[in-house]
DNA sequence: GCGTTGTTTCGATATTGTTGGAAATGTGAA
DNA sequence: TTCACATTTCCAACAATATCGAAACAACGC
């Protein structure tokens, strides 16, 4: 992963209608939900939603399938632990034991 | 961990230099190092540094320390790691078994 | 086809974040 | 005390992002 993609992934998440869909679809993974069921939940008006998942599926955090008339939205798994590894990557110079161990 | 500070501490890292300032924290914890050496390190112009730590340590990824002259940063990992976990929370709606399990 | 429903794009506005020079603050050394 | 150095605050220009109504687009049932 790169700098930029890590920065995309994580500006994606700092905003908080959109933290709180990933979550939303993170609790229901890996079924994942369709946009309609989200912004209800997250009592989000529909162009305002669209932003908001474009964001997500831009930065590789969800991933998208049509299904009919529905578009099904998944959180992608791979995409944050990738942004995980990249956050604690090279930990401690490479000796994460100078860390508490119990946190890693 | 509140939704509140976790946009906060995303909003943090989600910028570039704020994201190389982190990174290079992480690399050299648990010792940390003084804003001097950051900014030399990073080139980043020492109010452009100032304002972007002062952001990490608000957002509770970085704590200082007075040391004489000058004021040592470092990366607090139960920042990092509480972050994480807000992210990962209820995955799968608590049977965790459904994302693959290697990857966590 | 035609109406209905789900989703996205467009556009205009408001808000917030980034940057770095100049100046101020704080600390230690001479 | 005076100087030098490290860091922060202040400020103003600039750039990027959030919001949501109206309209457009897409897919299904009749």
């Amino acid at each position: 992963m790169k700098t930029n993609d890590a920065v995309t992934a994580l500006a994606a998440l700092a905003q908080e209608s959109r933290l709180a869909v990933f979550r939303l679809l993170v609790r229901n993974a890996p079924d994942g939900l369709t946009a309609g069921v989200i912004g209800e939940q997250l009592a989000l008006p529909a162009p305002t939603l669209s932003f908001h998942l474009k964001a997500l599926a831009l930065a590789g955090l969800v991933t998208t399938a049509q299904e009919g008339r529905y578009v099904r939205y998944r959180a992608e798994m791979a995409g944050i632990n990738a942004l995980i590894g990249f956050l604690t990557d090279d930990c401690c110079g490479g000796r994460p034991g100078l860390c508490s161990p119990k946190d890693w």
